[in-house]
RNA sequence: UCCUCGGUAGCUCAGCGGCAGAGCAUGCGACUGUUAAUCGCAUUGUCGCGGGUUCGAAUCCCGCCCGAGGAGCCA
């Protein structure tokens, strides 16, 4: 992120510091981390901007300064005046030579989180404390720049921000995935599970619109994809048909990857996000009719590649084993120092052995379900893997079977059978990150879907009147925050990418 | 709901029928430029819970609880 303003007159932002060398600053922030050597204190200061190393020499400061950084521990707070200084043995070059220490606050027991590894549960139950470690924070900051991006992306071309109801009376999927509430003393209340009917609404009285809100999924999903509680961004356009809807999503994907990348090259850093996928990124995507993906899907391209990825883990998995037992060996006869490395590295073995065992135990059933896969299903969290191996970027599916998709979709004036619903999948196995379509605008048909889905039609009454007054052709599509940040940040979980996430078996902290 | 893997020190893990272990963290000591600093010494246990097999169980068997991620469903 660009540097902010400085935040007050009092002191200086962390990720100010690099041009105020030679000045005096004062630091308010925490102890990220010390290292010492007789008279001499090396203190990694945060403060939410950013790190820098503060250098206390005992002949430097006062005693009470001394024995502040003497008993600075693991997120003691801490204020640090000083000189900046440019030095290259610095982490990030810039350092402080320090003048003053003062304890804000003490740490009254040991900080649980300390910069070693941590196993998930653990964090998870620490994730008040968890958010202050370095990979938290920046992908928190890459969150805050992804949810800018998108609201300068809508607003710079005429789109209204207009929220849709958290608490809704109309099931559009079916009830089975919904939170229901009784307070509402005529009917059963439920937490939404999309804005789109609303939007639809919005989009008529403003013509362009979007909503940008919580989202709740009472699924039995226990995934790295799935939260039950989730932010989506919704746009609706009224006078789009699908065609024009699938263009501004693929600008609007390859905008808000643009500007992170523009934005957040530190945060990005401190991910180890591999950027040149991330460059590829930009408009148009390739696409594929759900026909074509399904033939992808089960060709001799995928069983190959399917193979490829077999052997190579195969091989990873062969050299790490050989990696271990050779380290092993080398073991009792190491000092102390080479010692904590091997055991670390073996650490580090054990668990990328343990993901590569649990892709291998999968990759079968991967096979399984590419090869049979029938025209007509809906794809598998597996499939749209597949799928987006054989592309460097984004992938656009579009012309789903009807029968797989929601009531409100619009058909394909060429073929009956489909729906003009259009999804687009993230590569590297983020998995669906849009999905939208064309919205049907017949009211009889509507009538017709909706009671072929077995819903009640007084609730959506409000949704028909749509059709009734002035209906236009309109399409409009759905984006998940947090499978967006999971990829844009390359995390494997999107429990990493919202501050307190919930999902299937936590509601705590 | 089903399948697979896991639960051992504050943390991360090794041990998988025979004395409860390592690294980190913590405490004390040494060191004036460290980069997860280093070096020396020290402290640390309901081996998830309940039952069973055995001379002997952290280890084998059965049941339960908790966690992970895969199927289903989905963004």
């Amino acid at each position: 992120m660009p540097a902010s303003s400085e935040t007050t007159a009092d002191w200086t932002a962390v990720e100010n510091l690099a041009d105020r060398i030679g000045e005096r600053a004062t630091l308010k922030g925490w102890c990220y981390n010390k290292r010492g050597s007789g008279g001499i204190y090396f203190l990694i200061l945060r403060d939410g901007t950013g790190r820098v190393q503060c250098i206390v020499k005992e002949d430097a400061v006062d005693d009470a300064s001394w024995e502040a950084a003497d008993g600075a521990r693991q997120e003691a707070s801490l204020v640090v005046e000083g000189t900046v200084s440019e030095d290259e043995r610095a982490p990030g070059g810039v350092e402080v030579q320090t003048e003053r220490v003062e304890r804000v606050s003490a740490v009254k027991s040991q900080y649980p989180i300390t910069p070693k590894e941590h196993g998930v549960e653990f964090l998870q139950e620490h994730r008040h404390l968890w958010l202050r470690s370095q990979r938290q924070w920046a992908a928190m900051r890459v969150r805050n720049a992804i949810q800018q991006a998108i609201h300068r992306f809508f607003q710079e071309r005429g789109f209204i921000q207009c929220d849709a109801p958290i608490l809704t009376g109309n099931a559009v999927e079916g009830t089975s995935t919904l939170f229901e509430l009784d307070y509402f003393e005529d009917d059963t209340a439920y937490l939404t599970q999309s804005g789109q009917l609303y939007g639809e609404a919005m989009a008529m009285a403003h013509g362009k619109i979007y909503t940008f809100g919580p989202t709740f999924r009472a699924e039995k999903s226990s995934t790295r994809r799935h939260l039950t509680e989730f932010w989506m961004i919704e746009p609706e356009m009224a006078y789009f048909d699908h065609e024009m809807n699938i263009e501004l999503a693929e600008d609007f994907v390859a905008h808000v990857v643009q500007t992170v990348l523009a934005e957040c090259p530190d945060e990005l850093e401190a991910l180890e996000r591999d950027l040149s996928a991330l460059r590829q990124v930009e408009a148009p995507f390739p696409r594929l009719s759900y026909t074509e993906a399904v033939e992808l899907l089960k060709s001799e391209a995928t069983s190959d590649l399917l193979d490829a990825r077999l052997q190579s883990l195969q091989d990873e998995q062969q050299r790490l084993e050989n990696e271990r037992a050779e380290n092993e060996e080398r073991r009792p006869q190491a000092p102390k120092g080479e010692k904590r490395e091997i055991d670390a590295r073996e650490i580090e073995i054990n668990g990328r052995l343990n993901e590569i065992e649990k892709e291998l135990r999968n990759l079968p059933d991967w096979r399984r379900s590419a090869r049979e896969f029938e025209w007509g299903e809906d794809f598998g969290g597996s499939d749209e893997t597949v799928l987006t191996w054989h592309f460097d970027r984004p992938v656009v599916v579009d012309r789903f079977p009807a029968e797989i998709k929601a009531f409100y979709m619009k058909r394909d004036p060429d073929d009956d059978r489909l729906a003009l619903g259009m999804d687009i999948l993230a590569p590297e196995g983020y998995g669906e990150i849009v999905g939208g379509g064309e919205r049907a605008t017949d009211l009889g048909f509507l009538k017709d879907q909706i009671e072929k889905h077995g819903l009640p039609q007084e609730v959506f009454e409000w949704y028909l009147d749509l059709r009734r007054y002035g209906s236009v052709p309109h399409a409009g599509f759905g984006l998940g925050l947090e499978r967006t940040v999971a990829w844009l940040c390359g995390l494997d979980h999107v429990r990493e990418t919202i501050p307190f996430p919930r999902t299937i078996g936590r509601l705590h902290p």
